[in-house]
RNA sequence: GGGGGCGUAGCUCAAUUGGUUAGAGUCCCAGACUGUCGAUCUGGUUGUUGCGGGUUCGAGUCCCGUCGCUCCCGCCA
């Protein structure tokens, strides 16, 4: 017999009754009758009740043996009876009898119940994430993590792709968040960067002629935690295809994010193709550009309204530049006037001067503004939210910037306190037609908006006729339920067009070459045109699993410090490490409050 | 770097307007119990109320500072 296991603790079944087995697991439960004890001993696979009777030589070893330890059982599996099956188990129409039971690894008192699904302090969960990992519910989820990465990978085989490894220790990319770096030993003075994502070596494979790339590729950059970004580290499947237009791209994308999410998720989604929504849209209907389309408000640009409106505020603000923004609501004027008033001092936390509003009730419009507005002006705005009695519709004005960053809010907000957010559902859109370049109002000058690499619509001829702000990019985001679950582009591939790219943006050539000369160099040597995207990995399990923080679905995460308790790491290093690495420690001087409460005394 | 929230037993939480010896469940320890499955019953241990200072006759509660965690902004080509 099998030192440790002739059968896992989530296979016994009626068949195995009358055969000796043997199981190992972790005591989940115990219940102690004095003269009869059951243990329910719990491994990868399930849970099986042992039974343990008191004429047995390691019994009281059993009874005082605490929840978590290891246990080696060995007895015969016996059908219970009718009034003691447990039908909440798959295990539950048997139970083993104990014969000979090894005590294999005592626990210690625990940190934390594993057997009770409560959140506990995160630090705590964290130290122990072991432990955490034990229980049901984040078992499950890096379960499905694993199984949701084993079918992309299958799916984008099927796709004609090929999986590739790219370096982990690169050089340092300028552009984008700051890096991890890695000092050079060999190289005094130099360093390695961790890569914020395979970016050029996936172009170069392009260049390569490898036609289909695509990784469940680490991505690492020092950057600042969300409940949704996991400092530190992430995981994307990145992908890079060749000889395709964005709409190749789409379609490829679309095959295997609908498969995968109808794969493990039983709710209604979107179908393919799935709705683009031109940036500039998304930003006037959403206020943002990843809109959780469960959400039925679209709003709407009303400044012309206003522009002639006897409502000073509104039109003081059109004529300095400003914009006004309507948020149409349908069926809340029954909303106490606590409601509208708690909504305005929230609009005022975002930054808003107010929130006006308008109420259709009872075949008239009321609101703190309607006696500015004309006639015809109640009638326009009533037109472009569809108003009918019962609607009420919000207004915000200011600069367009503001705006979409209040009303964006603001609609989320409005979504989940009046319960819109339709429930089971993923909603999937692409937003396209970034803007290439963007004026950085700090600086005063042009710059990338998104991905440098990304090929300007209308190519070199709108780099050399178009104002750069008006040039589109073929860039684009994929978004689920509010959730940007990735970008990606056609890349641009000419090296001219690079060039004149990056003037646009205040680089000259010499300096495009020295920070990107690999792949401008390979571009010279014959470039297949080439695009691609990368999902986020986590982002996807996140909300395939149903969780809103993602280090739920992350077997090892890092706290929001990017630090890692259990491993205790970031750490210091021995004086002969940082020798042999020519790093001499340059620290901000610590907050002693000991020296400080010296110095007063 | 900035803003909000939270911090009471190992864990989950309570404690009236600032009022007496800070409670309950769970865990843990001891005991009882032969069919439970979140076993049950009896008893017991567990506290610098994150830390420091202040106001007050009196602070878990109010004020200031600080630390930790978390959510958000900045940041995330």
């Amino acid at each position: 017999m099998h030192p440790y296991r002739t059968h896992t603790c989530g296979q016994l079944r009626a068949d195995h009754v009358a055969q000796t087995v043997r199981i190992s697991g972790w005591v989940f439960r115990k219940r102690d009758h004095g003269q009869l004890l059951f243990i329910d001993l719990r491994d990868h696979y399930g849970i099986t009740q042992v039974v343990i009777t008191p004429d047995l030589s390691f019994f009281e070893e059993c009874q005082k043996v605490r929840l978590e330890s290891v246990l080696i059982v060995t007895g015969q599996v016996v059908a219970r009876s009718e009034d003691t099956v447990n039908p909440a188990m798959p295990t539950g129409r048997v139970e083993l009898i104990a014969e000979s039971v090894t005590v294999e690894s005592l626990a210690e008192p625990l940190p934390f119940q594993v057997n009770i699904e409560d959140d506990g302090p995160e630090e705590l969960r964290l130290r122990y994430r072991f432990l955490d990992l034990r229980r049901d519910h984040l078992h499950k989820n890096i379960m499905l993590r694993a199984q949701i990465i084993a079918s992309l990978r299958r799916r984008m085989i099927g796709h004609g792709f090929t999986e590739f490894q790219t370096p982990i220790l690169t050089s340092s990319s300028p552009e984008g968040a700051r890096d991890y770096l890695v000092p050079s030993r060999v190289h005094p003075g130099r360093f390695y960067a961790l890569p914020q994502a395979p970016q050029q070596f996936k172009q170069l494979l392009m260049v390569a002629g490898f036609d289909r790339y695509f990784q469940i590729a680490p991505c690492f950059r020092d950057e600042d935690a969300r409940a949704d970004r996991s400092p530190g580290e992430f995981y994307q499947l990145d992908m890079e295809m060749s000889y395709v237009t964005q709409d190749d791209v789409f379609l490829v994308v679309e095959d295997v994010i609908h498969g995968v999410f109808s794969e493990f998720s039983d709710w209604t989604m979107d179908g393919a193709p799935f709705v683009r929504i031109p940036y500039a849209t998304a930003l006037v209907k959403y206020g943002t550009d990843k809109p959780d389309l469960r959400i039925p408000i679209e709003m709407q640009d009303v400044s012309d309204v206003f522009r002639q409106s006897k409502f000073n505020a509104f039109r003081g603000a059109v004529e300095k530049g400003g914009v006004v923004r309507a948020i149409p609501v349908k069926g809340i004027a029954d909303k106490p006037r606590s409601f509208f008033d708690k909504l305005g001092e929230y609009a005022q936390s975002l930054g808003s001067k107010g929130l006006a509003y308008l109420v259709w009730e009872g075949g008239v419009v009321k609101g703190p503004i309607v006696k500015f507005l004309s006639e015809q002006e109640l009638k326009d705005l009533a037109g472009r939210g569809n108003m009918v009695d019962g609607d009420v519709m919000f207004f915000v004005c200011d600069m367009v910037g503001a705006v979409n960053r209040i009303c964006g809010d603001l609609r989320a907000k409005l979504g989940r306190d009046l319960d819109l957010i339709k429930p089971n559902v993923f909603r999937f859109c692409w937003i396209v037609d970034f803007p290439m370049f963007e004026f950085d109002e700090e600086t005063h000058s042009v710059t990338f908006s998104h991905n440098p690499f990304s090929m300007p619509q209308g190519g070199m001829k709108a780099l050399c006729e178009k104002d750069p702000l008006e040039i589109l990019a073929y860039q684009y985001d994929i978004v689920c339920n509010g959730v940007e679950l990735s970008s990606g582009a056609i890349r641009n591939h000419s090296p001219e067009a690079m060039y004149k790219a990056f003037s646009i943006a205040g680089y000259p050539p010499e300096e495009v070459d020295r920070r990107f000369g690999g792949m401008i160099n390979a571009f010279k040597l014959g470039a297949p045109p080439h695009g691609g995207i990368a999902p986020g990995v986590d982002r996807m399990v996140m909300l395939l699993a149903g969780e809103t923080n993602i280090r739920e679905v992350i077997a090892f995460p890092m706290n929001q410090k990017a630090q890692d308790l259990m491993m205790n790491a970031p750490n210091t290093v021995s004086e002969k490490q940082l020798r042999e690495l020519h790093i001499k420690l340059n620290l901000p001087l610590e907050k002693k409050p000991e020296v400080s409460s010296q110095a007063s005394v």
